[in-house]
RNA sequence: GGGCGCGUAGCUCAGCGGGAGAGCGCCUGCCUUACAAGCAGGAGGUCGCAGGUUCAAAACCUGCCGCUCCCA
């Protein structure tokens, strides 16, 4: 065996195992067990991993991991997705950088370019997900828009038009302009735009007076087809009915009545532009208006606006508003901020736009999506998603699945050239099923990426084949994402796993933390603030970059991320590689790794601690990964290792360790029974560095690899409570000597006695191994039992049943060590009226729980007896 | 307008009914033969504000202030 290096370098270890794992296998379902599959979020192939990607897998990996070494049938499935809007868009942007565009380059040839693209960034997202250590099935990784899961997507698109739950309609939509593309409700972002409030008077036909609409969109009144109020109104009770003249244009438009309209809404009466505003859509409807589309699809005024034609609707407004001043009818304008609709892939403002769309009809889809939540057959973590998942679900509208692409699955109908036949089927057909007639044209259109994201966890699994796979690993166990797309993809894939599996796709949902940036704005690209997980990787390594971003995750709130956190934990890596580099030069190694047996009985107060705080530990780590409470596990792990088992045990394990006595063995077998343990604990969080040592360590191996071995119980016959308590009480005492030490600034270098005076029962003795615990870790030259205080000596340490004290002679600062007796006795007083308080409260009493009280009196009882203990020292010091 | 979450040590955050914790930073000693990426010791907080519930509130309730985010 190699010596290990001083320090941990992953640099090499770690390609050096995931290429191992790999080539053995270790990815794959081991086919034993009960299934525990994940179906991998797909990343975008836009770009590359950041941050929060980095953190969900690791999230991910780490509960693969773990629920591979509890001995399950375990699969990760990796894959990625075509993201058509977004990539479609970075796509037209290089292209428009060499001064060309799709179209003129062509359908075919755009769609090589994007698959060129695609194939490239794909490639680096790989490589992404295997330096973060992910222990996916790469075997099994696929794309959206692969073949496979291009015949899902047929599938279901006939499946759900033969069943009436798609259909095909003229109806007003999100429009970006600038993609080129409709949107469905879920890619509208809303935000809040400083803008302005135009009052307009609108003559009535007949009257003097006119009529004043208030409005944020005043070059929409070309469009205008009624204006509204509300039907309880008293102000305009007696107008509804009435007809208007439109300003500019002179159209005569009604008046109506509708509910809709907020009396408090400006002046009361809004302006009712069909095409070109969702409500004023629904009212239209309602009253069977007119629509008059005044704005095309490129944002720009249509014919239909006469001389402002062909103007872009902002150079329109300020048009428009001139000249409604000029003429007279502009009233007023007061400053307003209202809410404008943003494409969530380019933040191009959103236009609704009539138009000709596929839609899916969700309330009928909805019930059972609702159910299965509600029921807790799907359970969210943490819980609070549920509602924002269930509160969109109940109020779900129809989702517009069209889009005006070339990037993504093309919509498979068939338009009939001669007798208008819609053909929607799942292979191409030769002739319309109607008239026979061959002259058929496909649905120049895509769908939405999102639908085909929806048939993800059972696409990636073979359906619509029924494979050995799906049979298998349908439904999966967990999905893990972030919960700005709760609606887009979580609520759709429960959605369509109902509808075309029969069954639930997934059985947890975690939705994990946002990723900030140090100054906790949101990673995003034109911030520039994202950062890609190899660059941290090679810098700390991939288990310090794990670990940290593990015990940040906590339930409920984002994650800041800071270098100096990945540090922290590079540093544990660093006190892991140690630790086990110090037990295995104090292994022996000569019996070629034959195991070592824990005699109980041979055990020493160190020995049964550490032993019972593992037991705890694997216990409480099991618990919380079982939960999904990565941030706990991580914690729980590293303060046993670090503060329990290096700081503590590790110390006291030297004097034996370096003598020859007859303990030796035995505390050689506790150490690295303890040290496999909680490196077979690390492992989910920390693959590499453990598959490392774990390979290095002189023990006999219960597996190949660490990646398959078994995740550690808890052993009952290792839990010793007398051990325990001992020893907890024996680190009170040493620190309270380590405490004086520095207190009166005595130098590591200079030795000193302890003496320690028993008071309570005989038989409370001083064990030899107490004795040696307390000169080796306080160190100490001599440790002698006293009846009474030795002269020239300070107390280090006092309780109900023992005092320690430390013989410095000379060194003893008398004046600081009065203060330190004083303070002790003030501290302790403080304890005791507190406990006494409660005590004779009669209404604690009363109504505290009885464990309560009973902690209290025994609270009291052991403040007493030490704050008795501290008063004699001190006057004992008074006579000295 | 409706809703979620958050406000705890200088910084980043745990804790969410029984007298406040971690990491980093800071201060004081130590190159003690696993680790200076370390060891030992220490300082530092009326737990956003105001009420209320309770024997007991950082935690539960109400209101307010501040900051995020989602939905309309």
């Amino acid at each position: 065996m190699e010596p290990l290096s001083k320090a941990y370098d992953p640099k090499g270890i770690e390609n050096k195992w995931y290429a191992t794992w790999k080539e053995n296998g270790n990815f794959k379902p081991s086919g034993k067990g009960e299934p525990f599959v994940i179906v991998i979020p797909p990343p975008n192939i836009t770009g590359k991993l950041h941050m929060g990607h980095a953190l969900n897998m690791t999230l991910q990996d780490i509960t693969i991991r773990f629920n591979r070494m509890l001995g399950k049938n375990t699969l990760w499935l990796p894959g990625e997705d075509h993201a058509g809007i977004a990539t479609q868009g970075v796509v037209e942007k290089t292209l428009r950088e060499k001064g060309t565009s799709r179209d003129e380059v062509g359908r075919e040839e755009f769609l090589r370019i994007t698959w060129e693209w695609a194939n490239e960034y794909r490639e680096y997202i790989k490589k992404q997900i295997e330096w973060i250590g992910c222990s996916v099935d790469w075997e099994r990784d696929r794309f959206t828009l692969d073949e496979g899961l291009n015949r899902a997507v047929r599938k279901a698109f006939v499946q759900l038009y033969d069943k009436g739950l798609i259909y095909k309609g003229k109806y007003l939509v999100n429009w970006c302009s600038r993609c080129g593309t409709v949107l469905s409700d879920e890619e509208v972002e809303h935000e809040d735009e400083k803008s302005h409030l135009w009052y307009i008077r609108y003559p009535i036909k007949g009257e003097e007076q006119g009529l004043i609409v208030a409005t944020t969109r005043p070059e929409t009144m070309l469009g205008d087809t009624a204006v509204a109020v509300n039907p309880s109104d008293e102000r305009y009770k007696d107008w509804i009915g009435k007809t208007l003249f439109l300003p500019i244009v002179n159209r005569e438009i009604p008046i109506i009545a509708d509910h809709f309209v907020d009396p408090k809404f400006g002046t009361g009466a809004v302006k009712v532009t069909p095409a070109h505003d969702p409500n004023d859509y629904q009212m239209a409807i309602r009253h069977n208006l007119p629509f008059v589309e005044v704005i095309d699809e490129r944002s720009k005024m249509s014919p239909e606006a006469g001389i402002y034609s062909g103007l872009s609707a902002l150079e329109a407004r300020k048009k428009i508003v001139e000249r409604l001043e000029s003429e007279g009818f502009l009233v007023k304008i007061e400053d307003y901020n209202h809410s404008v609709g943003h494409c969530y892939r380019c933040s191009a403002s959103i236009e609704p736009r009539l138009s000709d769309q596929w839609f899916i009809k969700m309330k009928p889809l909805a019930e059972r999506a609702v159910e299965v939540v509600e029921n807790g057959r799907v359970k969210f973590y943490p819980d609070r998603w549920k509602k924002v998942y269930l509160n969109w679900m109940n109020e779900v509208h129809d989702w517009c699945i069209s889009r005006q692409l070339w990037w993504g699955h093309r919509i498979p109908v068939w338009y009939c050239q001669d007798c208008g036949h819609l053909n929607v089927t799942e292979e191409e057909p030769k002739q319309c099923q109607k008239c026979g007639s061959s002259h058929l044209i496909q649905d120049s259109d895509v769908l939405d990426t999102w639908f085909s994201s929806g048939l993800w966890p059972f696409s990636t699994l073979g359906w619509p084949d029924r494979t050995a796979d799906l049979e298998t690993f349908y439904p999966t166990s967990l999905l893990s994402t972030a919960f700005d797309i709760i609606f887009f993809w979580v609520a759709r894939m429960i959605v369509m796993g109902l509808e075309f599996m029969d069954e639930i796709p997934f059985k947890d949902v975690y939705i994990h933390q946002l990723v900030r940036d140090k100054k906790g704005r949101k990673m995003s690209k034109s911030l520039g603030n994202g950062i890609d997980p190899i660059e941290v990787i090679q810098t700390y390594g991939a288990d310090a970059t794990r670990f940290s971003l593990a015990i940040m995750a906590s339930q409920g709130s984002d994650i800041r991320y800071d270098v100096k956190n990945i540090e922290t934990y590079q540093h544990f890596a660093n006190k892991l590689w140690n630790a086990s580099r110090f037990a295995m030069m104090n292994l022996d190694t000569d019996n070629g790794g034959a195991p070592l047996s824990i005699d109980p009985d041979q055990c020493t107060l160190a020995d049964g601690w550490i032993l019972s705080t593992l037991n705890e530990t694997i216990s409480k780590v099991t618990d919380y990964l079982r939960h999904y409470d990565y941030n706990f596990a991580a914690k729980a792990i590293y303060e046993f290792f670090w503060n329990q088992f290096c700081d503590w045990y590790l110390e006291s394990a030297k004097p034996i360790l370096y003598g020859e006595g007859g303990q030796k063995q035995n505390t050689r077998a506790v150490l690295s029974y303890v040290l496999e343990r909680s490196i077979r604990v690390l492992h989910p969080f920390m693959p590499f560095i453990t598959e490392e040592l774990w390979q290095n360590l002189p023990i006999q191996k219960e597996a190949d690899s660490l990646i398959v071995a078994p995740w550690p119980e808890e052993r009952p016959e290792y839990t010793f409570s007398e051990k325990r308590n001992r020893y907890e009480a024996l680190i009170e005492e040493i620190r309270g000597i380590r405490n004086l030490r520095a207190q009166f600034q005595v130098p590591p270098s200079q030795k000193f006695s302890v003496a320690i005076r028993f008071l309570g029962q005989p038989g409370t003795g001083l064990l030899e191994e107490e004795t040696t615990y307390i000169r080796f870790l306080a160190n100490v030259e001599a440790v002698t039992v006293v009846d009474q205080k030795p002269g020239k000596s300070a107390t280090a340490y006092v309780d109900s049943a023992r005092e320690i004290y430390v013989i410095l002679g000379e060194t003893i600062d008398w004046v600081e060590e009065r203060k330190r007796l004083e303070k002790e006795i003030d501290k302790t007083r403080v304890d005791l009226q507190h406990a006494e308080t409660k005590l004779s409260n009669p209404k604690f009493m009363a109504n505290a729980e009885a464990e309560v009280v009973e902690e209290a009196r025994m609270k009291a009882e052991e403040a007493r007896k030490t704050l008795k203990r501290l008063e004699l020292l001190l006057k004992d010091f008074r006579a000295v």
